[in-house]
DNA sequence: TGTACATCAGTGAACGCGCGTTCACTGATGTAC
DNA sequence: TGTACATCAGTGAACGCGCGTTCACTGATGTAC
């Protein structure tokens, strides 16, 4: 079959949306190529017109999470009132929504015990992804200098993502919230 | 063959350790049976004299590790001087030598963002050996109350287990120790 | 004390399954003439 | 305008491989008599 243009550019692009909800809600053993492709109602061979292999594939669809989490972040700031942006990224990193719905929320949480135990050129596609990431956030982070106001990135977002990981570990839901709500204040303490 | 009666224990305690490391240094789905019992110089089928599954083994690998690294710990804290006991918990655990020895390491660290994908039977296991742990711990964080200092537990580990993953993630040897002691500066000052 | 049998940790072939990747093929549409 | 051919996204069988688990078997030693 002979398809439109934009068509293969279209399924390029469902592709990695499905792969990147997979890879965040499942973790990188959750995203089988045959079980991907069959979501989107494709068969597996079809793959490989796209990716060139399944790295690939991880490169882009990290890139792709880090773009939804990035705007849902900034979209918080944006709307919080003057001065408040900081807590409103707080609030809505450390939401129960977002520990909920790890499928669309942050890669970087999802896998953060993973991430270092990855092929290289996975490592290297997150590394990019993050750093992309940082700048799109930075700029609401408390410091004088961007080189500063990156390192508060790293060490904010670092300590929530390692307690959403415990959140989402913890089988209690009164448990789980007395977590995400005493880290809220923590985290809004240490970096106003 | 007969074995001397002691054996038996023996040797699933030698599975286990060799489980608990591998669990922490390659992750949930880098502990195959057949390669572990290999490493020890048994063959597969053995296994199941010993585990009725492969639950069963992480559920003991993880509270063997919690062990471990909260040996390493208190040792720690009893060998800092009066009044740094928090200072010496946090400094050993996100030193250079814990990031890079991950096998070695806190199971939290190792699997943050993978406990909460677990089967049931492995995230029960995984929250009782971590009560445990926080219970050897707890008495060296400040907090009037044991569940004030439960809680400070939470955050400072999670916070501290999350900063672990990126800095293992993080292929640039400098900008790895910059997170790593910036950290150790927030969460002392944080916690103090 | 000697003999027959029971025990059981460990062995290794076999099972069914899911995985990533390859490849010859399909067939609707675009293009060359 | 009509016809022959090229294109190429998607198909589905097949590959080799590693996995968790099962099971009939081994054989040194303990135990019953």
């Amino acid at each position: 079959m002979r398809y439109p243009v934009e068509h293969k550019e279209q399924t390029h692009q469902r592709i990695v949306r499905a792969a990147s909800r997979r890879l965040r809600g499942r973790g990188s053993e959750g995203v089988p190529i045959a079980g991907l492709m069959r979501e989107l109602r494709l068969t597996h061979g079809g793959f490989y017109r796209h990716f060139s292999n399944k790295e690939q594939l991880y490169a882009e669809a990290l890139a792709d999470g880090f773009e939804e989490v990035g705007a849902m972040l900034v979209r918080a700031a944006e709307q919080a009132p003057k001065g408040h942006e900081l807590q409103a990224i707080i609030d809505t990193y450390l939401s129960e929504g977002h520990c909920g719905q790890a499928s669309d929320g942050c890669p970087f949480a999802a896998l953060v015990s993973e991430i270092g135990r990855q092929p290289r050129a996975v490592r290297t596609a997150f590394e990019s992804a993050l750093r992309a990431h940082t700048r799109r956030i930075g700029r609401f982070l408390p410091g004088a200098s961007e080189e500063e106001r990156e390192r508060t990135f790293s060490l904010l977002f670092s300590g929530m993502a390692g307690t959403l990981g415990l959140a989402r570990a913890t089988s209690d839901p009164a448990t789980r919230r007395r977590i995400l709500e005493g880290a809220r204040e923590m985290y809004l303490k240490a970096f106003s």
